[in-house]
DNA sequence: CATGAATGAGGGTTCATTCAT
DNA sequence: AATGAATGAACCCTCATTCAT
């Protein structure tokens, strides 16, 4: 395509980006909507409506209702595993990991934990609780767990305060526990308006290192 | 009710019983329904023919779809409150509270835990997670979760082993965790057909123990 | 069940027979509306109305709306096949086959075919034209069609006055024929008031008559 | 248009000529939606992108998707009656006509039949059949229907061998018949794959030749 | 009290058509 | 002229709820 010509359709590139922030748009409602008023009493039409459009322009970007959802379960999804990366690498970059000792390095997954939950929990329920989960996001969410534990898992061998007879188990129980109680916390306070998200995540980490150096003062072995 | 139209009941009595059996009938055929196709998909019809009545008389028994499950809701909480009452009395009848150590003292309550997951986890999270919570029942829940939550930060306080910074927060932490725990190793592992209660149990009772005990070493051996 | 309890069910017999009669009405529904309307433009709503009910009660009836297409379908195949059994059988009882010559064999295919179009011309043409015929239905309709051709063909072979190359061909033509400008003289001249159906019928029977024979003279009277 | 204004539109007669060959474009991608989805299922959208333009283009072009529908009748039942109007040239050229008898005369007909409905029988189907046909192109259909049977009642009366009672009845049936059973033939036998064109026709003539000679022996042999 | 046919508001979805770019 | 995003009326269907029997 010449320069020239392309000068006359400027709006090519525009109309692409266009699409993906109407898309986006529509995410975003569905994502308010489904909040506000849970998965069977967030109609499509309320949704296109808080996007500021019309069914019809729903569907040109969706297939379906369940389609929006499955999205937003994935973004969800994806989102959660970057914050873990993220505040992973954080933490690991300059020297941290051996100084602080076990509770420190359990702080990075205990933070993504409450950035996962904060921004929207009653979203979060909704996707991961009340809405019907299609067999492959389902899926996609155990492969993450799985992954978060096995993870976990190295970390856990490798840690010289741990000390748990058995290893894998004991990372099922971090990950899990990290999880359920923070969305636990941030859930059931939210409402009431009385988190208090440092204190909450100091004592789960407390809890944990407690429990990982197996409740032993001066931790030694790390045995296996 | 005067004493002379009394008379003329002369079957109230039973009336009245078969009365309350048909109700037992319609709640529990309603609990398998919403176990078995969620919530949305559990129909007043599917119910009332699940029970072997038509839909006409489950309207006589019920106001509408969420009156049963508010019930099923409550009769469900009920539920777990008796047992750990039952877990507790029993555990602290004769001798027990006393020997044993803290872990001891915990089992009741995760026991309990287990039990009120145990019988059908798809029915629980239909009624805790899927479902559209009446905020009277949320209110309930809340209520009952406050009430554990204050009776085992008795519990910890009256504890010699225990020792915590903020006993009101640790025994938040504490109901939550065996709550939250229980509910996910159950849900998670049930469909996967591998799950190992006892371990399960003892693994969370040491953590409990560990973190309650301030990560203080010379546990008492979990003995069970 | 004993006597005494039956007269306390009267309403059971009745019952039945009024769903099938609730069946039927809206069967008829669906056949003017369709006739009316066309397939695309009669709506469920539509058909409900005009049965004097509502959307709702047609779904108890009938899962969807090609069911109730299919079955009009159904219903008037099976007809066409009773009519022209009946057709068959009422000519070929006391003595007539053998006299009248071949014409007045071939009346009775004739008769039944225009007794098939003369009812609903318009509903017959959505229901085989326009409509979707699911595949099942068009089988049903080859297959009575193919039994139609074969019977045809056996009655060609046996007829003294018949003289054909292929009789196979022969037979699938005359019913095809019989058939075709049935529907077409029906239909075009249906809308115009101005069909003369003895006419008609005693034309199209010198016509198969004239081919049947080989084109031969002396044809005995093609008297009606 | 002022001659001034022309000459500002240099391109006129390209333009209009491109306007010309868009507007097929769209038609022919119109029959090949129709024929492969049917009426119903064949969408503007659908239309469009088989042309290779967009919605809004089409709607350009055409005042409505019916407007296209309408064209497509208009331009099949003006290749339809070309079509006649060719092969009677052909055969009435040179010497045929007064040869080879009735049988030969009627060929001509036949094989014009044979050839509207050969191309694409599915979108025959769709086009006078499944989609629906506005008053005014039913008029011109009914036209031309009537048309074709002045034109053979003509030839009818001209015709030497021809012996019926009611000549204007004997030309509807003649041009019914042709129509019809080609169009029956080419339907039921085109998705089975056994279709013999020559057979058929042969067969088709001799029926019409024994129906027009008035079942009169003497047949010339129906050569081809 | 039981029954189950009847109700109808409301939901998801489609698609012919329009219009700003 | 071309584009394709936007529109929204209309459709099919579900299901909690009512009511005549």
């Amino acid at each position: 395509m010449p320069s020239a010509t392309r000068r006359l359709l400027p709006s090519k590139l525009p109309r692409q980006r266009r699409s993906r922030v109407t898309r986006a748009r529509l995410l975003e409602a569905a994502a308010r909507v489904f909040a506000e008023r849970g998965y069977a009493g967030g109609t499509t039409n309320h949704i296109a409506a808080e996007a500021g459009l019309s069914v019809g322009s729903l569907y040109q970007y969706f297939p379906n209702k369940d389609a929006m959802l499955a999205e937003l379960m994935r973004a969800h999804v994806a989102e959660g595993a970057d914050r873990i990366t993220e505040r992973l690498a954080a933490a690991g970059s300059p020297a941290a990991p051996r100084h602080g000792g076990l509770a420190a390095r359990l702080r990075p997954f205990v933070d993504a934990a409450i950035d996962n939950h904060r921004d929207s929990p009653r979203l979060h329920q909704v996707l991961f609780e009340e809405a019907p989960r299609p067999p492959e996001v389902l899926a996609e969410l155990h492969e993450l767990e799985d992954t978060a534990v096995v993870v976990v898992a190295g970390l856990l061998r490798a840690d010289p305060d741990v000390c748990v007879p058995d290893v894998r188990l004991a990372a099922w129980f971090t990950v899990a526990t990290i999880e359920s109680l923070t969305h636990r916390y941030i859930g059931t306070h939210a409402t009431r308006g009385c988190l208090d998200l440092d204190a909450f995540s100091d004592e789960l980490v407390r809890m944990l290192a407690a429990y990982l150096t197996g409740g032993a003062a001066g931790m030694v072995s790390p045995s296996r």
